[in-house]
DNA sequence: CTAGGGTTAG
């Protein structure tokens, strides 16, 4: 862990703040290529026209017209040409035409217009199906994907590798890893396509995203062995897999393997999960050396991983120094974008710099760039937290108002805001109109809103909505019973309290800190101490550690029954272990000694357990 | 000529 003030130097004593960008002013605004209906002209331009020549260089240029399409309505209009065309298109442009709308990211359409096709009768071959399968998955509808599969062979197509990938991607996207694996299997096995890299890709991605990276690793050893040679891709989806599980020495090893024994040049997308992967543990130093290893290999940082750096930046409260990468950024001609801003946004939000956050919203509008629902949560977020709650509903309505569709996060920033100023009625009110918008309640959501009817002596509906949350995934998660223990011990109701804790064990889920933490508390309360020791001294047992938080909720608990001598104990044992005193526990203890109902020897203990105060950093 | 994989939100 290095000293948080290198970030500063890292930024900006760094080679890369010299260079000028050049390059990169070679941007698409640049090169004056924009949407509308002047382009539209451009394009439907050889159909009305009679003349030779226009046709002529439509012929010579095929690809550059599909590309030029960039808006949904030029394309829609254009397929409706295509389809009236004598004679008919060929299969070939249609298949352009829907690969420039799926590029559009407009998956539903392209499936539309497939339909069109097949209701006009006009031939489609395996690239059309491939196109199709492809917005299918990456609509979340995988499912569909497969049933194209089988109207193709009713077509006669015979799928191939990229057929099979796509789907097996579908699958992934859908977290359907298992089955995935099982098709991924099948396909090999029975030899239904011979598997490349794209393919080997894809499935150690899926293991991946259920963090299986041994699994992954084992995955690319093989494949290296099945003669298939594993790419930079391939890499970098381990290798950043690794680093979101903050195994980023693991990363580092296999990034070294990559480079020094299998000799894949990294790129930018590589550097940057190491990048991120060592920000997000303040491993700057390491950080600002790979940036300028990146340099040094004549690979140039992107905008991602500008907007890594005032990502990390801002998460750490150094909002300044995200400011200053922000200016290097225009400075090498890399115009931030809206994640970008999101980033800094967050960071001032996160600071409950209201003001600043609302300047660079509007700087950002400013700029052109369009808020999405991510800025939007990150204001909520920061006017509920200083609970200017007023605000952070008008911003809601104003979501809606601008068409944007609030999700869960939404959703919960809002409940948690609501919950916060005890307006619980208005925030039931808020948790089912989510449903009725089809946003679904998310583990976080029902902890928001477990915590919040806890906090505000609802006890009782908080357990029904326990209740009613059924035998789903959803209570499989141990945060909900650690809040309603906490919950049913604050409203004395320490019977409750304790069935809860039960159920955690019947249930076969893994009880925490502060589960045990929290049962202890309910158990000084009501100044059981013989059952909070008990206790106390069995979650080491079951090999869950006590941590600070414990040790003073337990010697709360002690020093009201004026017991000296377990204070004594507690307090040694604090010491060996280096933990330190909270402030309640302290003054708690110091009022006792003072009011002589404790000894004062004990002060020589405390003082080797009250944090030290660390000055000059942060 | 036209198709598939890897990096950023609470």
């Amino acid at each position: 862990m290095t000293n948080p003030k290198s970030i500063a130097s890292f930024i900006f004593s760094h080679p890369l703040s010299k260079f000028k960008g050049n390059a990169s002013m070679l941007s698409l605004k640049n090169l004056g290529l924009r949407t509308g209906p002047c382009l539209l002209q451009t394009f439907l331009a050889p159909f009305h026209s009679t003349s030779s020549s226009d046709c002529q260089s439509q012929r010579n240029h095929p690809r550059i017209m599909f590309e030029k399409i960039t808006n949904l309505d030029d394309a829609l209009i254009l397929f409706d040409e295509m389809t009236q065309r004598q004679p008919q298109s060929s299969v070939l442009k249609f298949n352009q035409l829907l690969q420039a709308v799926t590029r559009m990211k407009h998956f539903a359409s392209s499936v539309e217009l497939f339909k069109q096709m097949n209701a006009l009768r006009i031939p489609f071959n395996v690239y059309t199906i491939n196109i199709v399968i492809n917005c299918c998955c990456k609509l979340y509808r995988t499912t569909e994907g497969f049933a194209l599969l089988g109207y193709g062979f009713k077509h006669s197509i015979k799928p191939n590798v990229f057929t099979f990938s796509t789907l097996l991607n579908g699958l992934i996207l859908e977290d359907k890893v298992l089955i995935a694996e099982r098709f991924f299997k099948k396909l090999i096995k029975e030899e239904l396509c011979d598997p490349d890299v794209i393919m080997y890709s894809t499935m150690i991605k899926g293991l991946c995203n259920c963090g299986i990276n041994d699994k992954a690793i084992g995955l690319l050893k093989l494949m290296d062995e099945r003669g298939c040679k594993p790419n930079v891709v391939t890499y970098s989806t381990v290798i950043d897999s690794l680093c979101k599980d903050e195994m980023v020495d693991d990363a580092l090893k296999l990034f070294k393997h990559m480079v020094l024994r299998k000799y894949i040049r990294p790129n930018v997308v590589t550097y940057n999960s190491l990048i991120r992967g060592l920000c997000s543990l303040c491993r700057w130093d390491e950080a600002s050396k790979m940036l300028k290893d990146m340099e040094d290999e004549r690979i140039s940082p992107d905008v991602w991983t500008f907007s890594i750096l005032v990502d990390a930046l801002c998460k750490e409260g150094h909002v300044e120094d995200a400011e200053g990468v922000i200016k290097l950024m225009f400075q090498r001609g890399k115009d931030p974008n809206v994640v970008t801003y999101n980033s800094l946004i967050d960071g001032y939000c996160l600071q409950g710099e209201m003001r600043k956050a609302s300047e660079v919203f509007d700087s950002m509008e400013l700029r052109g760039l369009v808020p999405d629902i991510v800025t939007y949560n990150s204001l909520l977020n920061g006017y509920c937290k200083k609970l200017e709650i007023e605000e952070a509903l008008h911003l809601f309505h104003e979501i809606i108002k601008k068409g944007l569709k609030p999700n869960v996060i939404t959703y919960n920033t809002m409940l948690h805001g609501l919950f916060l100023i005890g307006r619980c009625k208005d925030a039931y009110k808020l948790f089912s109109e989510m449903r009725s918008q089809n946003v679904i309640p998310d583990r976080f959501t029902y902890e928001i809103v477990l915590e919040g009817l806890c906090n505000n002596n609802q006890v009782d509906e908080a357990l029904s909505l326990f209740h009613l949350m059924g035998d789903n995934k959803l209570n499989s998660y141990i945060n909900a019973y650690n809040i309603l223990i906490d919950g049913a011990s604050k409203s004395r109701k320490l019977d409750i309290a304790r069935n809860i804790f039960k159920n955690v064990f019947d249930k076969g889920l893994e009880p925490t800190v502060q589960t045990y933490t929290v049962m202890i508390g309910a158990f000084c309360l009501e100044g059981l101490m013989g059952e909070a020791k008990k206790l106390f001294n069995e979650m080491e047992k079951r090999g869950c550690s006590p941590n600070s938080v414990t040790y003073c909720v337990i010697l709360q608990g002690f020093i009201k029954k004026e017991e000296q001598g377990v204070i004594e104990i507690l307090l040694k044992e604090m010491e060996d272990k280096g933990f330190s005193i909270d402030a309640s526990t302290l003054s708690m203890l110091l009022d006792q000694i003072k009011a002589r109902s404790l000894d004062g020897s004990l002060v020589k203990l405390i003082g080797k357990v009250v944090p030290k105060e660390v000055d000059g950093l942060v």
